[in-house]
DNA sequence: GTCTATATCGGGATAGAC
DNA sequence: GTCTATCCCGATATAGAC
């Protein structure tokens, strides 16, 4: 339980950062404004940190944990794929909330393909298979098709990836147009999966299948 | 035709900053490389453009101008949907080909629902109205759900969008892996266009159409 | 190893002289 | 409209205290 002081010093650091690109925005805090708050020289704060955006991926790294961690108490109990999935999206978004605004600045680098910090990079990938994994777990227990099955918790990861950017944007008080879009989105979603069974839309999953499978070697 | 001196100084400016931007890549082009390139000193580059991002938007609203011109051109003689939306993607990648590296820069900015350089932004508005509305006409011909039809022209530059997205990742060798997702996607898209009218399907378009207008209201 | 203090540099942005 | 001088800040480096 005792961290040692040199973890400690990081974490003051870290909450600092995130507390003032918080309130002040990312771009408007200074180095010099996180060593103060966090009691450090400017120094200090290059020593734990090798830059500003290495603590927005401390931040994100942190929070993946985090998040993981209580995505696998949920899901540790059955319940339908609609349910399942909620959890995962509920999961994240609550440990999110208190940072909206700060998350706008790792978007920032979402569309570089060689920069780090986008959740696309190699840099992040750890994270971003864990969160994929997650959506596989969510998925067991569910009946789908054998050619899409594969494909369907990398969808489901670009899913959650599109409602973080809607409601990164989203200025509605609490977001609550966010909370709508997932009540409407999600059921949408799972039907559609259902739907993909029919025989009738075969030669269509087909085809979204072979799109599917073009477009891969992860992305970047 | 004889265009103003200052006109000239801004326009000898811009290309320099594209040229760099393009060669060397954004964040590594300092402000101070465009001026001399253009034969200006630093305060003049700041006399034409607020900040070196003004620059990618000044580019920005160009390349609209000169795609939108090229666009109505194609649109005026009537073809199958496909045909009409793909000239539309066509006309645009063409122009932006040139200038894939650079347009990442533009992209960055995408999730920032402040930065007046998004896509969804205020400031972008009438560009993306203007690309909204190419949609408009190619979709002009075909028979469409009628609680769906007002909502395409969006979809579709949503759509683009994405594509946009991929392309600027892809490093495919002269982008096919993008060429072939829009081979695959776009007939796939028709064919939900076309499919959508089936009755069979009509509740679950409905509930679409919902989430369409739920998140609505100008997204940003 | 963990920091402080300080100096230095490069680059975005601005003010004001001309 | 254009240039020069200047400011601010992120980043790096270094010397040294503990």
């Amino acid at each position: 339980m005792s961290r040692s002081k040199s973890a400690e010093t990081r974490e003051r650091i870290l909450t600092a950062a995130i507390e003032l690109f918080q309130t002040r925005g990312f771009a408007e805090t200074t180095m010099r404004e996180i060593a103060a708050a966090a009691g450090v020289a400017l120094g200090g704060a290059y020593y734990y940190f090798a830059s500003k955006e290495a603590m927005v991926m401390a931040f994100y790294e942190r929070s993946a944990e985090v998040v993981h961690e209580r995505v696998a108490g949920v899901l540790a109990g059955p319940a339908r794929l609609e349910e399942r999935v909620r959890a995962v999206l509920d999961a994240r978004f609550e440990y999110f909330a208190p940072h909206r605004r700060f998350l706008g600045a790792l978007f920032r680098h979402a569309a570089d393909p060689r920069d780090p910090l986008s959740p696309f990079s190699e840099e992040t990938r750890a994270i971003r298979e864990e969160s994929v994994a997650e959506f596989a777990v969510a998925l067991e227990g569910t009946r789908l098709p054998r050619d899409l099955a594969p494909h369907l918790p990398w969808l489901l990861w670009l899913y959650q990836m599109g409602l973080i950017l809607f409601w990164i944007y989203d200025r509605s008080p609490r977001q609550q147009r966010t909370r709508r879009l997932v009540d409407l989105s999600l059921p949408l979603f799972v039907q559609l999966i259902d739907l993909a069974r029919l025989p009738l839309v075969r030669t269509l999953r087909r085809k979204l299948v072979a799109l599917l499978e073009e477009s891969w070697s992860e992305t970047a």
